[in-house]
DNA sequence: AACAGATATGATACAACATAACATTTAAAT
DNA sequence: ATTTAAATGTTATGTTGTATCATATCTGTT
């Protein structure tokens, strides 16, 4: 399954012009197999304990940059986390889309974006003098799961 | 103008039972009279400049905590910046708002959310086994004056 | 195969953003 | 006047991210 998933990401890179390196493969790989959205620094940990190679945080961001370009990886700036897409299994390319993410337990969903938020939010922007470049964004919420524990 | 602004922010944090001090109602000023989002560094120096006092970061995070909570001041995170909320002026509540970031010049404008964006939001955020606490967020742009000049 | 150019990574240093923890001051309420 | 809560001072440190220059690796061309 991950296997796919590693082999579609580097069909994608490959396709841009770009490679899809042992360590690019690697930081990809622990990014997908995390529940959660992980920041760069626990990247380089991970990345640490689990190879014989050392990575240094300037090669994680690096990493990173590339993938947020080949649209592969998105960062939730509210949080400074990465998470992988969720249309890595896909051939097609996804540009819009938001997530949630869980206050609680830091869990987050990508949702994609249907064509009437995208218009409305074209026209909100465009109202105020603005064209929209990106539209992805990220919502505070709770998951269920933490919601049914506590009661806060 | 300013002078209005900064006694209808102390009357909400009155209400509020909070206190309206020198250092918080200069620090409001400085972001009120900011043309563009000021990070909490930026406030730092600001102050520090036009001021006999001086101020801390430490300082001004707790200021601009306390103001969030206000809601009379907006963090941008994927900036880390921080902007004055554009009711000021006004006596109700303002819950729901997003914002368009100019990424050639950083000036942001904020945006009320209608209902039907809220609507939409919310629908979509629970069917991903999600509860929306917090719907502000941030979306690039680029402003029609930068568009203008750089035909890029 | 050897070279040239582009792409990727290594390594060091540092900048920018943010919080922890404990002490002191100031305001408000009794 | 005294107590209590709110706000700020102070120092240190944690976290996130980038600049810069050197080295290695891949790819295409001859």
């Amino acid at each position: 399954m991950i296997e796919k998933l590693l082999q579609n990401a580097e069909a994608k890179c490959k396709a841009a012009g770009g490679r899809f390196t042992d360590k690019r493969s690697d930081i990809l790989e622990n990014l997908i197999r995390a529940e959660n959205p992980l920041s760069a620094y626990d990247l380089v940990e991970l990345y640490n304990q689990n190879s014989d190679q050392k990575i240094q945080p300037m090669s994680v961001y690096r990493i990173l940059d590339f993938f947020i370009e080949m649209q592969l990886v998105h960062k939730l700036p509210t949080l400074n986390k990465y998470i992988v897409c969720s249309h890595l299994a896909c051939k097609h390319n996804h540009k819009d889309q938001y997530f949630v993410v869980c206050k609680s337990c830091g869990d987050a969903q990508e949702i994609g974006m249907n064509p009437a938020l995208t218009k409305e939010l074209n026209e909100s922007v465009s109202s105020v003098g603005f064209q929209l470049i990106d539209a992805q964004f990220e919502l505070m919420g709770i998951c269920n799961n933490c919601a049914n524990k506590v009661e806060n």
